[in-house]
DNA sequence: CCTGGCACTCAACGCGGGTGAGTGCCAGCC
DNA sequence: GGCTGGCACTCACCCGCGTTGAGTGCCAGG
């Protein structure tokens, strides 16, 4: 186990070095920290830190920078989650206010993220299946062509194409569009397909077919869209990201263009509570470099979707973890108000 | 006048320089095109050249680079567009005919154009001003409260919610929406105000003032949405650009960022017709060292929307005039289809 | 008007020494 | 045993310098 002091000294390497960008040396650790040991000291230190793996030497003769294992002891151990001011709340909310439907709050999140932490920003839309339906409605646009529009809590809106098997009528479309609404009107989407199970028996033989049809449209719907969309912004702040270009800031952004690869990234980050990824803790190649900050956010209780950060393994963790969390609380108050 | 000599070796030094992109001298010119005449022929074309603003040397003793008039010159007079190949054009209608709804026919295309331009691809979402409407659908969420839908021919679904002055009969509500929809489906958004000027006066007086407010939802929906919404993409093709990166790359993604300056970009092409702005044609600062190419597009004749590329002013421009035409065109047919 | 020849310019490259931040180790002190 | 000051060593970085070579402008001759 690491002594109290040796943590201390990790501590400070990682401030550093989060500042200054640059390997931080034995010397000018004593000088801004007052750790109240000499360099000699601080030296010895760092060498039983290194051996543990939490720092490392770009090469011979250089400072020390922290590695994956040294942030995460730092993420996990050393730092607290830094809260918002008072000033910064009041803007979070006063931007998150003004937006009119769920693009735009989606919008106006990503912004705010990216502007908070000048970093990359990922908000995923609510998602469907741990929605609930505010209600489904059903339009006639030809004899036998319908169309499906489904609504849901979070003002998030689908619609499908349907041809039908069988023209169908007026009456009982208003009656299926009935039908329907009664039994999922406010149910989760998860529970829909049971819900909606014994529909068909209902109605007229001649007209099996097309509820059928439509049902199936409502559940492929549900497991199609569950495929969430998302939003990023702020990609200009990678330009902030080092010095060597190319070779950092390609991956990245060749991976932020993958929403399979960033919702798979949201996806592994635990349901509830604050997750922090760091660099080769991620799976995908490209963002070996980076560290992602992710939480779940939600109208209720319960989170609907998630929003986070990308951004170097060299990040102000602290104020990053803060800011994630201050949004992602503002936006479900937003979604709960709607 | 240039001589037609100058004029070819104008176009030999783009064509060098956007493959190589260094600066190109007399003599690699002579040995790469045959222009049956001298390097010192060449220095004395290249001098008038100069003279003539259409192209520079970045230093003294260094070859030649094109200016943005240069590129002009280039674009208007010189270069024609290069067609897509048989199979390319296949590619093409494979990849987007696979879409299942708007968003996926956007997201398609702008991955398309990213891919097959190698550059950063901007689509705008149909507009809807220029759209048609297919169906609106009144739906009752409460008493005195009400969904509307609009619905375009471009399969775009806009919804809004509508807090009623008074409590509204499901009779009043369907016959209102069958009045609606006879008025106008079918019609041009720009038409509807016209259209439905007198609805109020067929209701009842109780009515009147719930007829308004939905109309006057439905006319803000169509003047609102008019700030119309893009997708962009192939952002990690901006790493291929230079080798002087943060300030070239930096103002780029910041402007690709804010959607109003993209839309302005795009709502200053012509409406028809392919519109090429070289560097500093375009107002923004931050593309003062890129070009924008971009086309309309529309299910019909008439253009709806456009889309087009982002790229250095060092760029490919009958490929990419190529692609861009290539894409807009299947495009208008898949729209035109569904 | 084109061409070959010539002197000139200057960015890019490679080399080499100097500088300084940083390290590891060790003997001495508390 | 742990902390400290001292010391020799390492090595990336910087700076200046000469070399190289692509490219230029100009000019006299065909």
């Amino acid at each position: 186990m690491l002594s109290e002091r040796r943590l201390e000294v990790l501590r400070a390497i990682v401030h550093d070095y989060v500042g200054t960008e640059e390997p931080v040396g034995s010397k000018a650790l004593t000088e801004r920290h007052s750790l109240g040991v000499s360099p000699a000291t601080v030296r010895n230190d760092m060498a039983a830190l290194e051996e543990e793996g939490f720092i490392a030497q770009p090469h011979t003769s250089a400072g020390r920078i922290p590695t994956d294992k040294g942030y995460r002891l730092f993420v996990d151990k050393l730092a607290g989650v830094k809260p918002m001011t008072t000033p910064e709340r009041r803007a979070i909310q006063n931007f998150l206010d003004g937006a009119v439907d769920l693009d735009d709050v989606v919008g106006r999140t990503v912004r705010l993220l990216a502007q908070l932490t000048r970093q990359v920003a990922v908000v995923q839309y609510p998602s469907l299946t741990r929605s609930t339906v505010r209600h489904v409605e059903l339009l006639s646009l030809a004899p036998a062509r319908l169309m499906l529009v489904l609504i849901t809590d979070t003002g998030r809106v689908e619609q499908r194409m349907i041809d039908c098997p069988a023209p169908f009528g007026e009456t009982s479309l208003a009656d299926l569009r009935a039908r329907l609404n009664s039994r999922v009107a406010g149910h989760r989407f998860a529970d829909v397909p049971q819900l909606v199970q014994d529909l068909p028996e209902a109605f007229e033989t001649e007209d099996r077919g097309t509820v059928a049809t439509v049902l199936s449209t409502l559940l492929e719907t549900l497991v199609e869209e569950t495929e969430e969309r998302l939003m990023i912004g702020g990609t200009a702040n990678l330009t902030r990201f080092g010095h060597d270009f190319p070779l950092t800031i390609r991956p990245v952004l060749e991976a932020l263009e993958e929403q399979v690869v960033l919702l798979k990234l949201l996806g592994e980050a635990t349901d509830s509570g604050m997750t922090v990824r760091i660099g080769h803790e991620n799976a995908h190649e490209g963002l070996s470099s980076t560290s992602v900050v992710s939480v779940g956010y939600g109208s209720g209780s319960e989170a609907v979707a998630k929003l986070g950060v990308v951004g170097p393994t060299r990040m102000d963790y602290p104020g990053t973890m803060g800011a994630v969390r201050a949004v992602a609380r503002y936006v479900g108050q937003i979604l709960a108000e709607s």
